[in-house]
DNA sequence: TGACTATATCCGTTTATCCGGATATGTAGA
DNA sequence: TCTACATATCCGGATAAACGGATATAGTCA
């Protein structure tokens, strides 16, 4: 039951919740996100964190970067969660103005380049 | 997208998790809810508010309780949620205990009667 | 009206959360 | 080993939540 009351603790920011919007585009590292969402370093790391301890993103270290991703072996629930959640969330300005973002960074972006 | 951090906001605590898991049995009033889960009146009362501001549940008068029940009318989202929420916390022990204090409290009451 | 009961709100205190600059850790390459 | 860069963690201050006793509000019945 404290699982469950820190899942949704974990759902309950706003920054949380925009990198949720992100993440089903593909991994992302903490500077395209920094970029994207234009927030300091140590706010996304530690936003990071708290998705990373309630198991919702995973990590993936490539050499200097590490690379976040929705956790794929999630519970049953974490997973309908996470997919209502997309679902919902297209709608929002906000949602919309950093997925265009991305769209710009993926364009720019050179392989193994960050 | 405030909204919607506010929505798992209020599901991000134990004792409202609890009630949530009482009401899908059927309406009940505060002094139900503070007989079954064993807290103060103002505690109880203050959740309900915070769960009534999510749009989670809501409350009908009958002289001189209120009693609560789970929100009719939710979106989609909210119903699909509230589904998912039912079906999981089964399995809890708190809410197991909850559930049974319930259902003695329910053969104990007379109608009309709190 | 006045007493009684159920519920909501107030208040002060404690506890948790968020923020972002500063610092520490870890990796790659010279 | 030294440097540079990406990321994590620390730290102090600000803001928000939770708690529960005390008080206010509202309905019922005499």
């Amino acid at each position: 039951m404290k699982e469950t009351a820190q899942l949704f603790k974990a759902l309950s920011d706003e920054t949380r919740l925009r990198i949720l919007a992100l993440l089903p585009y593909g991994e992302l590292c903490v500077c395209d996100l920094m970029e994207i969402m234009g927030l300091p370093q140590s706010t996304v790391s530690r936003h990071l964190a708290t998705l990373r301890q309630s198991e919702l993103v995973e990590d993936r270290r490539q050499g200097v970067w590490i690379f976040y991703r929705l956790m794929e072996s999630s519970e049953s629930v974490y997973r309908e969660l996470l997919d209502i959640l997309s679902e919902n969330m297209g709608h929002m300005k906000q949602v919309q103005a950093d997925r265009e973002k991305l769209q710009a960074l993926l364009q720019r972006k050179k392989p193994d380049s960050c």
